[in-house]
DNA sequence: CTTATACTTTACAACTTGTTTACAACTTAG
DNA sequence: CTAAGTTGTAAACAAGTTGTAAAGTATAAG
């Protein structure tokens, strides 16, 4: 069953579309601030996110921005007229918006079209001698546990998605580490060099001089 | 240059779409009923079809289908208050709808949404027995990979690109290195060389004295 | 507060690429 | 045929990129 989380502060509109994501067969779960949604994110991880902007507490691009880096796909509840908001906010990287009011139908065909987007996760990956538990974040090789940082599982998945295509540093950064990163492009050399190392795939990922990695199959 | 096939019968609201489109940077065309907007897509591959849903010829699920057996993003324009029409588009598979009224903005940010999301626009050329991968940025030859560096890349590819035809070492610098390259046409020379190597070419890069190469077809 | 962990930055060694140089081999004009 | 000029090739070189270890920083856990 699909975990959705809520972060909507009018709890007659949450508890509305909680009403129709149930009859729909979702799980769902509610925060009515930023804080609490942030809170609710540590041991809950759902596959979708309906996130308002207007939120008491918290800017709700703030949190877009938080939010985004954990990989989990936004779609964007907004009023109608705040058209910079729309766009500001696919800007960002939300998958989606939609203009309250709107009727349940509709959310619940958008929410369709993003989950299926999206649909990869949660299975278990299995990649040449790799298998990627995404539900329990664990990593076997040939059977054997390896222990993998964030930043470094969530870059294998990168790498695995985007197998034997070439990844720019650029792009690595904004898909792992958010649009937004301000830094050092070779964090991103530090962490392969990690991945290299914990999975012996020195060879299977292959440096593209000037541009950046590519993960190899079957040598 | 992002080509766009705007499919829409009123030509005040496609005309429109087209000039803001055009301001920003895409080339477009126009297509005012479905019949035209098939015949047209025979000789003009857009990276984005925007449809109305409103054609006076054809029902534009119909044209949907067979557009997205393409594999072409489509976003779907449509009249306020049919829901059940968006939600049918979305359901059918298109990436996006938008309602009229839209706001230019509003267009230009969705659209470079779906296109960001559909970046595929390199695809895959065949040249003899190479196999070159643009967004993988590989080479192959017979199954083989070889490593070619970037500007032993571009060059196979501006060769590719002018087969048959002779460029000078000029040219090349030009188009490779770029028009404000200063230094000796004997890099050019070195290049050929090394590619020449690299793909057992010695004889399919002819040398064409006291002016520059040509790559020719089929021995 | 201390410790542990993950992540980022820094610094430098090692490597790759692109360019130049030097000379041999070749082409063409006279 | 010969001389002048052009191209092929190997090797040296410089500039820039990447690999790596280690130090620094931030954050969470005890």
């Amino acid at each position: 069953m699909e975990k959705i989380l809520i972060i909507e502060d009018d709890p007659a509109i949450s508890d509305l579309i909680r009403l129709n994501l149930n009859m729909a067969g979702y799980e769902s779960r509610q925060a009515f601030y930023g804080n609490e949604a942030l809170s609710a994110l540590e041991n809950f991880v759902p596959a979708l996110i309906l996130l308002d902007v207007m939120l008491p507490d918290m800017d709700g691009f703030e949190l877009l921005e938080k939010i985004r880096s954990g990989g989990i796909p936004v779609i964007f509840l907004t009023a109608r007229n705040s058209l910079s908001d729309k766009v500001k906010g696919l800007k960002l990287g939300a998958e989606d918006y939609i203009v309250k009011p709107f009727e349940a139908i509709e959310l619940l065909a958008r929410i369709e079209v993003v989950l299926r987007r999206y649909d990869s996760t949660k299975e278990l990956i299995i990649y040449e001698k790799l298998e990627i538990s995404p539900e329990e974040r664990t990593v076997k090789k040939e059977g054997v546990t390896v222990d993998l940082a964030l930043k470094e599982y969530e870059l294998l998945l990168l790498l695995i998605r985007y197998r034997n295509k070439a990844l720019s540093r650029e792009k690595i950064l904004e898909l792992v580490w958010g649009y937004d990163y301000i830094g050092e492009t070779r964090t991103v050399d530090i962490h392969i060099q990690k991945l290299r190392k914990k999975l012996g795939w020195e060879d299977q990922i292959k440096t593209v001089f000037k541009f950046g990695y590519r993960l190899e199959d079957n040598l």
